[in-house]
DNA sequence: TCGTTTCCTGACCGTATGGTCAATACGAAG
DNA sequence: CTTCGTATTGACCATACGGTCAGGAAACGA
């Protein structure tokens, strides 16, 4: 890979990079969009303006909008998953369930609209994502539920049930992204301060760790 | 009242019956819809195809899509607030709070789409009902708050942050309506059994009165 | 029976929106 | 410079949707 490529990489840049490029603005400004407005209530003349592209643009790389919003929505997805990885490599519900509930609460406020839009897709049937809810993510949920029953088996922990503890941690986790203007309403019209993040956070862990007798 | 009132309510009753009953019919049409299809989605014409009424009929009743939806919304709010009084009257936490999960779960159950249309409507940011957040909304949780407060000063429960008490308590509750179709798919297709919302509602519970050590 | 009010509804309209397309510009390779 | 595949875009189209309206049907009181 020739020096030129990467210096003219951030404007008209190659090839393939102008498709990367133009692809995150699109499916940035469309999470956006579909989280504030909804599907039926985004239009992509306003996804491609808040792009700063012309919208026959936008069908240029997405050929409907709902291959769009199906891209958005995988997108969510995948980065949901990821947290996974807090709950595999831990010895016990302490570190494990900790981290876990830490990774969604940064999740929930570095991709908020992304977990609206996940919401709404659940809320609405799944009809796009129901296929990953039947494999993925059951399957995901089978492995968790397991190793929450041994940590109960172990002692480490009250028999509490693992599925709807599950709930509980992905319920809690993404209220503070799916309500967030609701809880800025109730902090004086104010988002949540690096420290009042900290403070959530630690509420929910202290709340549940507890709640389970981990602690 | 004569008796003749009363019997030909059913069926073309009298004037003010009419109304009213076909307020209901339209009302219940519309929270179904605007729950699994979303504002933008919802169409005037399939919600009125599922109340079984001529699509300008509605108009009659609802002058614009926009009137139905706050009706909807309003009737939502009123119903979730009722559920307060479980909380009011109580000695501690043990009772108060567990009869507030008991309530909430209950209208998760009892109005699924009431709760998504909610949960929609806040997570595009409130256009319809931002006032209630700021004025009734506020009060209330300032309410509560300082009723929690008081009984971690009288050492019934643990020093936790009443604000984020509450959110958990809204967040695990609604989750069982906002995210039922989930759930019923990780419960092998099928909605949950009157069983299994009685386990549901323990586990949360139980999960979240031992976290505030009122256990 | 008659008059008045409420209710009902098919037909219609303007607009907004998703999507198409043909013409053009552009970058890279030879 | 020429060629060729990729990217760009204004103009356009068909449709679906919210909303209107006029004419008529019930329902009620007198």
């Amino acid at each position: 890979m020739p020096e030129t490529a990467r210096i003219s990489r951030i404007r008209s840049g190659r090839r393939t990079d102008i498709r990367q490029q133009n692809e995150r603005l699109i499916l940035d400004a469309a999470e956006r969009v579909f989280a504030e407005a909804g599907f039926g209530g985004a239009t992509m003349q306003l996804i491609a303006d808040m792009a700063g592209l012309p919208k026959a643009n936008l069908h240029y790389y997405f050929p409907t909008k709902e291959d769009l919003y199906r891209r958005v929505v995988q997108n969510i997805f995948e980065i949901w998953l990821d947290a996974a990885s807090s709950f595999d490599d831990a010895a016990g519900p302490v570190e494990g369930i900790g981290a876990y509930v830490e990774a969604k609460m940064d999740i929930s406020r570095r991709h908020p609209h992304g977990s609206k839009v996940w919401a709404a897709e659940v809320m609405h049937g799944a009809p796009v994502i129901q296929d990953y809810l039947e494999t993925t993510l059951r399957q995901w949920t089978e492995g968790r539920m397991s190793v929450i029953q041994r940590w109960i088996d172990e002692g480490k922990m009250a028999p509490v049930d693992p599925r709807h503890l599950l709930y509980l941690l992905w319920a809690t986790t993404q209220h503070y992204a799916d309500f967030g203007h609701q809880i800025e309403t109730l902090n004086a019209g104010q988002p949540l301060t690096d420290r009042q993040w900290r403070e959530a956070t630690e509420s929910v862990k202290q709340i549940i760790l507890r709640g389970i007798g981990a602690l």
